[in-house]
DNA sequence: TAGATTGTTAATCGATTAACAATC
DNA sequence: TAGATTGTTAATCGATTAACAATC
């Protein structure tokens, strides 16, 4: 349980294993192996058993990890053993499609507001969610003490808008817009970005 | 020019750097510098410097890099400097999303292609694009020679339509179904789950 | 020229793998 | 028990950083 030192990229395969392990799950599967999730996931059983020998002993020789036990102890690891709300802003086809999704849930996570400046869409609904102004943003979270965003606004204002959500105490930003963007330690940024992803893959085509 | 060898992880960087120099130029900036690059991009300027110069000598002692010719040179390198066409598979929300989405084109992608297996959307229009029917898929693919797709199905049937996907000519996928997917050597595959990119960064949050 | 910045080398740092004793 | 598989160590491998001569 030596929770601090313990290397980003090991913690960015966590939730991979931890995807793998729900969908066994799902299949009836109790038990796995190393070698098993290995497989799966496409890493190497050695790494796999370094990972989760970072926390503790999870495992048992002979057998290996059970299942449940084991997606348990990682989500108390990735402290997603608990609800995480989450705000959107910019509410154009993806911000729709994201509060719209439901996936989040079983995986910690809840969206519960949506932002928009455009006054065409502000006050509109999208599904339980009514789009509310990004001028009362920062209150907003603020006082609702969310600490996570996803970020869906063109690229040209994401730096803007990553600047009210830091100010308003957002502690990780999820961004969608195809633009890097400069936040203050402590605060964490992920990117997802189709042609980023899609560019990476094409230098190994002909 | 020793374009074979280069490490993965560098290949994974220079989507990056592109992006940024793209920003930069819409500012009608016309030089920078690793020093100014890397401080976008939150990546050390050695680094930069190192990465780029796997493939060239690209910059100048005293002044830096040329943007123009920098991005001209990565998106010869990334083979970004052609258009490729791109199948979508899954036309619920996000497909739909990423079938009308502008930004592709001017990063070197184009969406020719969408499929599902739902009775009630095929035939359908999505702006230009009909939905076709996914029994058709391999051949269609084939036929177009087809060599990206990006999937957005349940995960439940993720891996299937990946079978399918290789099985049509494809070698690269971009994967938006929370599972992972297992390819021949040789087929690419990139990863985007929103609960996944989440979950990374919970683990550093209170 | 003087100042700035590259490309590259060597040193450091970190991550992955292979191997195996421990043990279920 | 015999077989399987973990957790961990040591060795290998790879990536990053610091430093600086070259030079625009």
């Amino acid at each position: 349980m030596n929770a601090d030192k313990i290397p980003d990229i090991i913690i960015g395969r966590l939730p991979v294993y931890l995807r793998a392990l729900q969908r066994m799950s799902e299949k009836g599967m109790k038990t796995t192996s190393s070698q098993e999730l290995g497989e799966h996931v496409g890493i190497s059983a050695a790494q796999i058993r370094k990972d989760i020998s970072q926390f503790g002993e999870f495992g048992k020789q002979g057998t290996g990890y059970s299942i449940p036990f084991l997606m348990d102890k990682l989500r108390e690891i990735l402290k997603v053993n608990r609800m995480w709300d989450v705000a959107i802003v910019g509410a154009g086809e993806l911000g729709h499609a994201l509060a719209r999704y439901q996936g989040f849930t079983n995986r910690g996570f809840r969206v519960v507001m949506v932002f928009d400046n455009d006054p065409s869409k502000i006050g509109h609904k999208i599904g339980e969610f009514t789009i509310e102004d990004t001028s009362k943003m920062v209150e907003r979270i603020r006082s609702a003490k969310v600490k996570m965003a996803m970020v869906t606004v063109p690229a040209s204002v994401a730096q803007a808008v990553a600047d009210k959500l830091v100010q308003a105490g957002v502690k990780a930003i999820l961004n969608y817009a195809p633009t890097s963007i400069n936040v203050p330690a402590g605060v964490h940024v992920q990117y997802i970005d189709p042609a980023t992803h899609l560019q990476r893959m094409t230098y190994y085509l002909d």
